[in-house]
DNA sequence: TCAAGTACCGAAAAATTATTCGGTATTATA
DNA sequence: TATAATACCGAATAATTTTTCGGTACTTGA
């Protein structure tokens, strides 16, 4: 129960709404990442993430996959498999992710110079 | 110095970027507030958000300031007054939070349904 | 004089998110 | 028989964000 949204989604306002499903630390980036593929594996996901702490995205996955914005599929093999699927709410949120992106390349020289670090 | 941002912002990725300006609880809301008025005061902010605690706008606005996506005015008088304004930087995010907004819209009955309280 | 409005700020607490660490269980490979 | 890879999960801790509370200072209107 430690990990369960405390307030789901924000329903007051359409604009955090959007933004309690997309906007934690990575979220955006499994969906960004998922659409490379017909289907992914969650060792393909953290190798393709790995900056972030592989527990973090198994629990956003699993809120995303609450969500609605991506499925998962567990198969009973041994080794153990299991592959998430980006479903159609997830897609249709990916012009939303390609403009944050896009924005994000076009304006990212002005705050390399005014945040980026002089010597690392 | 307890209220600057740690990591000022996300260099690492351009999704990560936009979304550290952006993705807090009110920034995009403030953003979207401001482009109703040629400029505005922070009381009139509060108006508009009364659902935000005041000193969390004034966080979020200095916040928005330090990240130029808005400029303040202080006008010397008494009582004192002051404003904002968005800045060219802070209008190019307006079609992101656009979208935002319109998905928000368009798919809000699909998470009434799901994590909408039964009895308000 | 008292209350309300204006614009702030600091400190502390509360809430939320993210991370680290250790553990389960099975198979394949060296 | 180790070691790594697969896919998870719980608990504790760390980090960050948000909120609450109280305070400054001045003016206007009742």
């Amino acid at each position: 129960m430690a990990y369960e949204k405390k307030i789901p989604v924000d329903l007051d306002c359409p604009l955090r709404l959007t933004m309690s499903l997309i906007g934690s630390k990575w979220a955006a980036c499994i969906l960004d990442e998922l659409r490379s593929a017909e289907s992914m594996r969650p060792s393909e996901i953290h190798r393709r993430l790995p900056e972030a702490a592989p527990r973090v995205l198994d629990i956003q996955l699993k809120q995303l996959v609450d969500d609605g914005l991506v499925t998962k599929t567990i198969y009973l093999e041994l080794p153990p498999r299991s592959e998430y699927v980006i479903t159609p709410l997830g897609l249709s949120l990916l012009p939303i992710i390609d403009s944050m992106l896009e924005w994000g390349r076009e304006h990212f020289d002005i705050f390399l110079t005014k945040y980026g670090k002089s010597q690392p």
